[in-house]
DNA sequence: CTGAAAGCGCTAACAA
DNA sequence: TTGTTAGCGCTTTCAG
């Protein structure tokens, strides 16, 4: 099976390269017979345009870059599986190739500009925005197209997320609507936009429904489910015990932390204490029973991000920001009605 | 932040491109004066060779096709991000791309003959090898070089694979030492390699240990949770309800789906079933307790594939096969003695 | 509507 | 030790 070339195909059809470039480019000005004959041999042939070389031709790389957190987080969270699904089945779909450089935060800059340096992404999609995130500046000056998963308030950048403040606020709506009134809440990871929307989701809702933000209430988690086992156990043991009869955890791998907490304290999910995650990732459901969560549309979050990055480099878009819904699933399961007086 | 090519780098060296190419590929013909001024001047304009024009040059691609199982088995299995964390962490190292084309395994041929004849990929990495697979003699005859995650006793073939005989087989002996003698099997997906051999160990410690390998003891799954969960609840509701006290599920997300039909049937485990799971996966641990399984080092799995593809293409190495070994964690905790009589 | 020719930026013989 | 000279295979003006 030799690897055949354009010029193979241009000699075979008594045309020349030019021809069955614009043929294959399905370039209006080729006459249709012409440019019939063209793609029938080509086929004849199972000829494709070499990749590589056209896009050297086009000053592009089709690779684009995917910053994804540094290995432990994204080992353990099954969010990002889903997500790069997402994303990937959209750039194939499109031709381009992914880069998964897997740096820790500190050199993200480094390996952004050699990557866009050589020329070999042309695009770069990038999660979690801090507050007051340096990438951004950086990003926007090395001029190349990029994309976040995650709002951010900066001007002028393209991001998709889902509902964060409304999947909080409802959560904790559920809970009170469940009897609760000493609601608390595991916080992500500090500097995240993701955590502080998630925050302001549930302090809405508590001075919504008329109840004080106890300080006492907010348990600082980091989105692992290590970091809200122990803080979970922590105020199990304080003195007088916990002081809440609900907990909206920031996300999944948190709710599940706490529920072990929890379940280690003889303490049992819900009759005792409800449990709220965020995300939905599909281990949730491997919980008995299965985890009660906002449900985000993970798979098609990295959908979006993709299709707003080729709108950015193919079609020369403007930024666009999008907000997915959000929505409580498995209601009743690991959250129920307050039991405890 | 405008681009820099090599040929003004040779400018402004006073040198020719070739000179300033070899300085950069630390070639020894180059005089060390000139080549640490080059890197230099290099280091100083902050340029990187271009990696399309290098790649075209070269007639490569830098660029590997990673196939994974079909979306709904890649999204559910954890083991799949942590197996990807460790193949393209090496790949990165070494400059590679990647591409997800994520087929279903009918179109698994076109695509690869799409891929190679586009010069898209210089080689691809596959999973889960069946018996008899014809992917493999399609793949040989298209002479691009592959690596499979999984054994396959096809000739010539190079492969990373855990050892599933191995691990089936210490699996079944813990369950005897625990006091079990109705140990049942629930299988993976038929036709899979990896299936095979985890039955065939399965079967090898039950004739060493001198126990018959009843049919009736042989659940057919299909390496997902809710395969599992029905078989096992089928098996709670036969006539005379399930005659096992022990059973050793070929994944983990099997293992937990069989716990969770089995503590909806009002059984403990481990104190009336033992269970345990194979691969090791990070969400064996969100589980209380977490999950007795056969370990496999699934991230140096993931690498082990990485650099047996990288062997084959920059090294020209022949083809090699490699064997992991695995091991039982968290012994006692789903699997525990028999307590049944 | 089609062809000739000039690159895209780098690598690798082959010379010197 | 370095330079010269062809390409790699495709795209794209610019003529015709």
């Amino acid at each position: 099976m030799k690897k055949i070339s354009m010029a193979e195909i241009a000699r075979k059809c008594g045309v020349s390269k030019a021809t069955v470039s614009r043929a294959l480019a399905d370039d209006p000005r080729v006459k249709p017979e012409t440019k019939a004959y063209i793609k029938e041999v080509a086929s004849r042939y199972n000829y494709r345009p070499h990749a590589v070389a056209s896009n050297l031709a086009r000053g592009r790389s089709k690779t684009i870059g995917m910053m994804l957190p540094a290995a432990p987080r994204t080992i353990a969270d099954p969010f990002f599986l889903e997500y790069l699904n997402g994303v990937s089945t959209v750039l194939f779909e499109h031709g381009y190739s992914m880069l998964l450089p897997q740096v820790s935060p500190n050199d993200v800059q480094e390996t952004i500009t050699s990557l866009s340096a050589q020329g070999r992404v042309d695009g770069v999609v990038l999660t979690e925005p801090r507050l007051d995130d340096p990438r951004i500046e950086f990003l926007k000056n090395s001029r190349i197209p990029f994309v976040f998963l995650g709002s951010t308030n900066a001007p002028d950048v393209s991001w998709v997320d889902g509902d964060n403040i409304g999947g909080a606020y409802s959560a904790v709506q559920e809970l009170y609507r469940l009897g609760h009134r000493r609601i608390a809440i595991i916080t992500g990871e500090e500097g995240l936009v993701s955590t502080a929307n998630r925050c302001r989701g549930y302090e809405h809702a508590m001075a919504d429904l008329g109840l004080a933000v106890d300080p006492d209430l907010v348990w600082h988690g980091d989105f692992t489910r290590e970091g809200a086992y122990r803080v979970v156990r922590e105020r199990l043991m304080a003195d007088g015990g916990m002081n809440a009869t609900a907990i909206f955890a920031s996300n999944d791998l948190m709710a599940i932390g706490a529920i072990q907490a929890l379940h280690e304290a003889g303490l049992r999910v819900p009759e005792d204490v409800s449990v709220i995650g965020f995300d939905g990732v599909e281990v949730g459901k491997y919980l008995t029973p299965p985890l009660t969560t906002v449900q985000q549309p993970i798979h098609e979050l990295g959908r979006q991000v993709a299709y707003t990055l080729l709108g950015l480099l193919e079609e020369g878009k403007r930024c666009r920001q999008i907000t997915l819904p959000v929505r409580l699933v498995n209601p009743g399961n690991t959250a129920g009605r307050n039991m405890r007086k």
